[in-house]
DNA sequence: GATATTATTTAGGAGCACCTAAAATATTTG
DNA sequence: CAAATATTTTAGGTGCTCCTAAATAATATC
């Protein structure tokens, strides 16, 4: 059995790898909050257990292995999500903290019960893909609401689960995924976006919907 | 926040001192499969944090802030453990591992959560009281199956939760929490005892009703 | 009541994940 | 392209919980 540690190392690595190209060090030390010197230690012992392959200096790639595991482990964590959601009804932007330290604990036979309890979801709470249990996951959009222009109708795919604020904002708004959206005025100088929801007009700043994840509609 | 570590410890001890008299290192250590070097450490430990009196050579006991976490501790785990059988059907016999694990990790706001869908209930699916929010635990019958003679009527309050193998035994002839039972005859030479459950003979052997503890019926 | 036995504690160490400070390597910039 | 800056690694250390082996204290036995 891996430590909590380096089961976080690995789903901090495997996300990095989905954000931008390459993992370096300090910005995995940034992630996991502790000291680059750390990172630097924890990377060489994941190395040695062939997780990860790493040459100093130049960042580090999970190998096969090292995929596999992250990926259990972000499966553990958006079924946490949605179970702690839907059947406990705890609020969507609690719930990826309590995940947090749930995903670690929980044997097979309790992730199979609340994935057949919760009639074997692909989508968590906040709209991430929960990766299959052979370790498949859908790819997320690439495309973000503050991206879009005037007119263009899109949406919600996913918001981002880590920013419990940003989470009370969009619910509040009502910006869950799946809904639709139409943008209807884009302010310049970085400024909010005017869209309609649900017959309703509704303004989400920039920052927030930098953080917010769509798929046009057609 | 406490250490996992440490909360075990506590647990232990408070399981002890429920048990029979003093705690002594040896049987805390054996009890948490450490040495008992191991544990004059950590039993110094905790004396330094206030949560035992501790005395070299003289045992352990646990002080009021010490009792009040164990107390905590072993609210979490029967209250998991009666989630886990009652809301996703985990057999009674595989609770307690899993709730071993999870006790340490959930948050208040799951527990009350819990306490809430459960009903707010006193008893685990062992028939251990659960402790109250403040810390009041009802007291365990003293009185086991394998002490009663033939002809007295009785009813199972509680079986050893920690045990698996005995639980699926009890499990398999219906000796549950709550069942009533009448003792038709108890063979000599620590043979088993045939009794009366539900208008049908079961044989339990002495081993099992060792580890059953019951309260007289009228 | 001295001796043997058992229980407990002390001493010294290991693995893990973290830290700070200093050194080494990369990268950026004038 | 050399100097300045930023990044990363090495060196040495801390706290936690565990270990083994040796010493000490308590208890049982003759």
């Amino acid at each position: 059995m891996l430590t909590e540690s380096t089961e976080d190392y690995l789903k901090a690595i495997y996300a990095l790898e989905q954000e931008g190209g390459q993992v370096l060090t300090s910005q995995l030390a940034q992630r996991l909050k502790v000291t680059p010197a750390s990172t630097t230690g924890m990377l060489r012992k994941l190395a040695t257990m062939k997780l990860v392959s790493y040459k100093k200096y130049q960042g580090v790639v999970l190998t096969v292995a090292g995929r596999k595991i992250a990926l259990e482990v972000i499966r553990h964590h958006r079924l946490l999500e949605l179970y702690l959601n839907e059947i406990m009804g705890v609020p969507w932007d609690k719930v990826h903290l309590e995940a947090e330290k749930l995903e670690h604990v929980i044997s097979e036979e309790l992730e199979d019960r609340i994935d057949q309890m919760l009639g074997f979801p692909t989508k968590d709470p906040h709209g991430s893909p929960i990766p299959s249990k052979s370790g498949k996951v859908e790819k997320s959009s690439s495309l973000i609401l503050a991206d879009l222009k005037a007119g263009q109708k899109a949406h919600i795919s996913e918001v981002d689960d880590e920013d419990s604020e940003l989470l009370r904002y969009a619910g509040d708004l009502g910006l869950f995924p799946g809904e639709s959206v139409t943008v209807i005025a884009v302010a310049p100088y970085k400024g909010p976006l005017t869209l309609m929801l649900k017959e309703k007009e509704v303004i989400v700043g920039r920052e927030a919907a930098q953080k917010i994840l769509v798929r046009k509609s057609i």
